[in-house]
DNA sequence: CTAATACCATACGCCTGAGTATGGTAAGCC
DNA sequence: GGCTTACCATACTCAGGCGTATGGTATTAG
């Protein structure tokens, strides 16, 4: 009788706790993502936790592994595809708002640096986003040098824009100040 | 016998009490500011700062004012004396890295968005740090918002470098891919 | 049917920090 | 001298999280 249809939740396994773990970061930070909370949000006890994982930080480092594989495939599924560079660009900025369970991770991510789990990853993402910035720009006819300065001004901008969200300074994501805002970014840092 | 020479450290005060919880953070982070580790550091016991504070909200609270006054006559001091409207821009991101104790303390405020003390200072200090820059776009000729947008743009920028910096991501403050990398942000976002 | 394996519950010991209670000491009035 | 006030130490309680130990159940292998 295989598993045709599992009457009720079967058993666990890691990737839940993993993804149980993402949540709970997205919604309280790094710091939040402790075992025993988990555990009771879960509906479950912390026996179950230690046989998928060896100690928190295991789960931690997996968790982020997870956030970091899901980050890769958008940033190639999303700017991959797209021919002209500028186009490229500009839908970096406007992707901020899409993939808001991913983003607010990230959010909390940066909140985070400094850990030792979690500034390796950051180190990472940055200089893969970077690379596709200041590749775009060198296709736009940048000289390599200039690209890569431009490539970690605006990447430094979306950083700001995040931390402001943080502080609860930036303009509701839907509003028309908001996209006067973005408007002004593009004109000032997308060249023609 | 007034006290001519202080044997010995007399007694603490409550403003030592904030300052160090200030070093503490610009250390290790609002989290890591607890009195325990404080009175430890400070060679000392719980049993004196609960004379002093009523709880560590209050100490957090008190430190945070301190460190907002200060960041107050920093902004006005090394800004306000600057007539030049262009100066006054260029000389903000020339800030970065002087004041070392004091920016720290503030990138450790950035990464503590989100706890209910710090937010409303961290709201603050952007709104009058966002409304300076401004001012000094217009003054330059911009249109109010067009320089808002401006304005929020290059501290946005300023935001996103402190973070690349607690990723150890950006280049040490004295090296000249540093330096270049600032002239870049000044010829791109302030007008001549 | 039996035994192993996978998964989970219960119950513990340990540590760290918050906050309280209470007692000690030194300096300054009166 | 005695008393008060400012400052600090000691010694608790309480809560919450980490990690361990150990035993229980359900599924599967053989």
């Amino acid at each position: 009788m295989k598993p045709a249809q599992k009457v009720e939740r079967a058993t666990l396994s890691a990737a839940d706790w993993e993804r149980a773990a993402l949540d709970l970061i997205a919604e309280q930070g790094v710091q939040a993502m402790a075992i025993e909370p988990l555990a009771r949000r879960m509906g479950i006890t912390k026996g179950s936790f230690y046989w998928h994982f060896s100690s928190r930080e295991a789960l931690l480092e997996q968790a982020l592994l997870r956030w970091e594989k899901h980050d890769i495939r958008n940033l190639s599924a999303s700017l991959g595809e797209i021919d002209h560079p500028r186009d490229r660009l500009i839908s970096f900025f406007r992707r901020v708002g899409k993939e808001k369970l991913t983003h607010k991770v990230f959010s909390e991510l940066c909140a985070a640096a400094g850990h030792p789990h979690v500034e390796p990853v950051l180190e990472r993402v940055a200089e893969r986003r970077m690379k596709h910035l200041s590749v775009a720009f060198e296709e736009m006819g940048m000289e390599p040098d200039l690209a890569r300065h431009q490539a970690r001004l605006i990447y430094s901008v979306y950083l700001g824009f995040l931390q402001l969200q943080r502080q609860q300074q930036t303009p509701s994501l839907s509003s028309e100040e908001f996209e006067a805002y973005i408007e002004h970014v593009i004109n000032t840092l997308i060249p023609a």
